[in-house]
DNA sequence: GTGAAAGCGCTAACAG
DNA sequence: CTGTTAGCGCTTTCAC
């Protein structure tokens, strides 16, 4: 006869289905008796509540899907380690999906979401559009992590993009670096922020800024330090919108025959595990991912349990942690 | 009056609710005209079928469940990669989910998968016992990645891990080296396999295996190089199970002043991005994970589908890509 | 506390 | 080709 329905469990407990139900949902109108009858008679069938079924006939799911631009990037799967605790003990299950580094697959991913019918959307490194974003945002709970927003629909929790990018332009300014090339994020999420905290702080400082256009992988990454280190004198330091970018701009250097930090010294953002790899040992900005991904539940749920109705955006601040790449000129 | 459903488009269409549910579904024993009517009347209301509707009445959600042992390990990642590229040509959505290394909670992961009513599960490294595996199997379909098994009732798709742990070890052998450490990967999937290819090939030259117990992370890897290169004179080299691990040995040697690959050589295993980062530049035996990704979709396809009766259980084999760590000695 | 009845939005025969 | 009729397994009033 298949897997066990809820049928089955109120006859073999001599009750009605909707007892079973109560029970099952863990309400308290129930006697312990007929409790601990359902429990047992559940138990022995085997029975597994069916969520399909309960989500059609209660309009919720107790699941939020997380959608990571980038499964490659060591960023997000401790972004997942955040939101996976928070969920879990708010008693909710968490769902993901990856965006491929793609706007249009991040927009699928959140309507397959949808469809599927979670209770709220998790978006981190976003790179969809913000018309999208708001357009999502009127059929589903959806909080956005590591992007900026000034969304009334959309809640966000980020770090500041902006003093992350001067911090690490300052501290390569400190260390005597007048010459300093950002190697920038293109579209991707935060990177305009941290190319404008760089070009202010450049500003400040005298220096004239200089920007590369790039993207948030190790592959562009690469590509930017080949230019760096081949067309004309090689600068005297780097600052990489992020970890992965970093380390693709150390391998050309290495590949120029250009030393780090004695020629050249390199900050990156985020602070992944690839920075602390001791081969590597990048300094970077850090931004507790693990938080940003705990508070971004607690947002969201506050929103799908409609206890506010206006829009929050969370921005926590970001540090330097200095290690091997960069040093005093 | 909500999100639109069937019965709105029927209405709006002039049609029947059935026929808009053949539309839907792509079926072709619709009128060209009708099917116009449908399409357009859905695309103007907003239209989108309810997933958890469909499956209640379908028995089936078009939806496979991706379990994936440890989002840290850069070698998930590329597995996803193959298996959403077969899973999408298919027509399949793919979910995923986290085991963050830990048996039981893999199995939660496949449970919650249950639960929601997906049409197969996919596990990659797992580490769940193959008891609950084959428990598991009598209610969902299940293709297990990157382990063995023998099992009768799940299918897999594994990379030859004996056969690559001897490449590995007569890698270093040919190179001139007698004292080879293994550095093993514990519980992992295709662990003790490594290792008996490792043992295999050492005996089979008349030397010494060494097997220092330790796990699939840089952490283990880190305290097992630090064992290594504090007690006793160094080895000449070192094979360690994984690459996230042969990242954390690489670091504890350098701690102790121990040149790579001048003093000691080391190989890893996945040929993951890691081994491939220039200040790494890793030697590691190669699996091509996308294909075994989208491999296993196939195979779970298939068992979906009812095409095929007893498992079946894919090997590929392994290949050895050389990189600076390794040298003659 | 407990049971009966209605229905969530869709698919799946089965007639016409 | 199109419409009718039953449910899928569960939650949810609403009486008892």
């Amino acid at each position: 006869m298949g897997t066990p329905t809820m049928e089955d469990v109120a006859k073999a407990a001599g009750v009605s289905r909707a007892l079973v139900s109560l029970v099952m949902r863990g309400s308290d109108k129930v006697s312990d008796a007929s409790r601990e009858r359902v429990l047992t008679a559940a138990a022995e069938l085997g029975y597994r509540p069916n969520l399909a079924a309960r989500h059609l006939a209660s309009k919720r799911s107790l699941t939020i899907g997380l959608v990571l631009n980038d499964l490659h990037n060591p960023f997000f799967p401790e972004v997942a380690d955040g939101v996976h605790d928070a969920a879990i003990d708010a008693g909710y299950h968490v769902l993901i999906n990856s965006g491929f580094l793609r706007g249009d697959l991040e927009r699928e991913a959140v309507e397959s979401f949808i469809d599927l019918g979670v209770d709220g959307v998790l978006l981190a490194g976003a790179r969809i559009s913000s018309a999208d974003l708001e357009q999502l945002a009127t059929r589903v709970p959806i909080t956005v992590i590591g992007r900026h927003l000034r969304s009334t629909a959309v809640d966000s929790v980020n770090n500041d993009d902006r003093a992350g990018g001067r911090l690490a332009t300052e501290h390569l300014i400190e260390l005597g670096h007048r010459r300093i090339v950002h190697v920038d994020g293109g579209q991707g999420a935060g990177s305009s922020q941290r190319r404008s905290g760089y070009t202010a702080a450049m500003r400040d400082h005298g220096l004239e800024p200089e920007v590369i256009s790039s993207q948030f992988t190790e592959e562009a990454g690469l590509r930017a330090g080949q230019r760096i280190a081949s067309e004309g004198p090689a600068p005297e330091a780097v600052f990489a919108a992020n970890d992965v970018a970093a380390v693709g701009v150390l391998g050309a250097l290495a590949d120029h025959g250009l030393r780090v930090p004695e020629d050249v010294s390199v900050v990156g953002y985020d602070n992944t595990s690839l920075a602390g790899i001791h081969h590597i040992s990048l300094t970077s900005v850090d931004q507790d991912r693990r938080t940003m991904g705990s508070l971004a539940v607690e947002v969201l749920l506050e929103r799908i349990g409609g206890s506010r109705r206006g829009a929050v955006h969370h921005v926590i601040a970001p540090s330097l942690v200095r290690r091997a790449t960069s040093a005093e000129r």
